[in-house]
DNA sequence: CGCCGATGTTGCTTCTGTCAACATTCATTT
DNA sequence: AAATGAATGTTGACAGAAGCAACATCGGCG
């Protein structure tokens, strides 16, 4: 196996994509930059035209593997719990992923209106979302959630998890630990306190 | 008054940043360029110099009047209504302004890490928040709400209409006309589907 | 009337994205 | 085994943008 990279450098496409994350986890979407990529990887300012169309379509790439991660993280979170708990966990692994990783996470979800067109990053995000729904259904068939269609209860459920992801990260929450964050999204997601409960009588036993 | 603009223009700052947001709100903070704001605004290239230190104090400058506008338009919504029902009408009308100005939006909560260099763009953030809290306090003494500190309550709110409007913006959510996603943020404020319901045993009478 | 500070302009330098032309290597075919 | 063509990388160019510096123009001050 050449470990030496006299020209062809062998797996460039890993190294750009690899160097993008870094790059971008260091300084955002915002400051990443094709050369200093190319830089990190040692190759020249155009090599990266050799794998990706332009600079968008490396972002995109970047997004897609973030959809991939980001889904394994929730597919991992607790999965043998309850089918509620499962699905709360899944809520927490998704904020707790934004908050690691926010640039990574910007890159996913900001400036997708050309982001739309590259398939594979969208099926990605579809796929992400699938696994939301599969566990709402899982919660549903337990009993644990109203049933009938599970795609309203999954946006819901991801729009919270979404909300406080973003602004978490705009540093607009005034809880600056990652855990403490996470401590108001369990919170939230129990719904202890409803956000905007129903003006119904509740009941108490 | 002068209302020629023979060398000195008048009143720079403000044709600058009415092209910035005219310019954010055609083609995304992204394709936003100094540059093109001044041609726009008839100066050259460097005249923004002389009222923005660069072009990230521009950008805080527009964000700063975005927080003004959706503050006005949270507190015009249903003034005299319950006030619960006036906290869902400030969150419907949230959405409904991060719908109508994408961009704008955008350059309010994208590239956050920055803007937190901005005390004006922040204090705007904060008294846009307190007007939510301020809601929220109504709709407590009203016996509408759950009693006790109001802000953690507001920041859940907020999450969510947060969240919907990000993933509305982002293309993520199935509906594609502005009244769809309004009707799908209604329906989850109104928490008569609560997103992830307490798996606690439930008290059925 | 002459000076000064504010505002606007022209002209650079550096950096970036992208195109075009050229170089190197590998695999495959003869 | 030598040659050839497709991948893959490199060098060099150009346009556009951010920002710095030096210069020009204007209004208000003595």
């Amino acid at each position: 196996m050449p470990e030496e990279r006299p020209y062809h450098h062998g797996n460039l496409k890993e190294a750009l994509l690899d160097a993008a994350v870094e790059l971008i986890a260091e300084t955002g979407p915002r400051g990443f930059t094709l050369r200093e990529a190319a830089r990190r990887a040692g190759v020249s300012h155009n090599a990266p035209y050799r794998h990706f169309r332009d600079k968008d379509e490396l972002l995109a790439a970047v997004a897609t593997g973030g959809f991939g991660r980001l889904m394994h993280a929730m597919q991992r979170a607790a999965p043998r719990a309850q089918p509620i708990d499962r699905l709360r966990r899944a809520g927490l692994a998704y904020v707790d992923f934004a908050l690691r990783w926010p640039q990574h996470f910007a890159a996913m979800f900001d400036a997708p209106w050309e982001a739309k067109a590259y398939p594979e990053c969208a099926a990605a995000a579809e796929r992400c979302f699938g696994t939301l729904v599969q566990l709402v259904r899982g919660a549903q068939a337990a009993g644990q959630m109203p049933p009938g269609d599970p795609q309203p209860l999954a946006y819901q459920a991801w729009s919270i998890v979404h909300g406080i992801s973003k602004l978490a990260n705009a540093g607009q929450l005034p809880w600056r630990s990652r855990a403490a964050v996470l401590r108001f999204c369990a919170r939230t997601l129990t719904g202890a306190p409803k956000p905007v409960p129903d003006a119904a009588p509740r009941c108490r036993p």
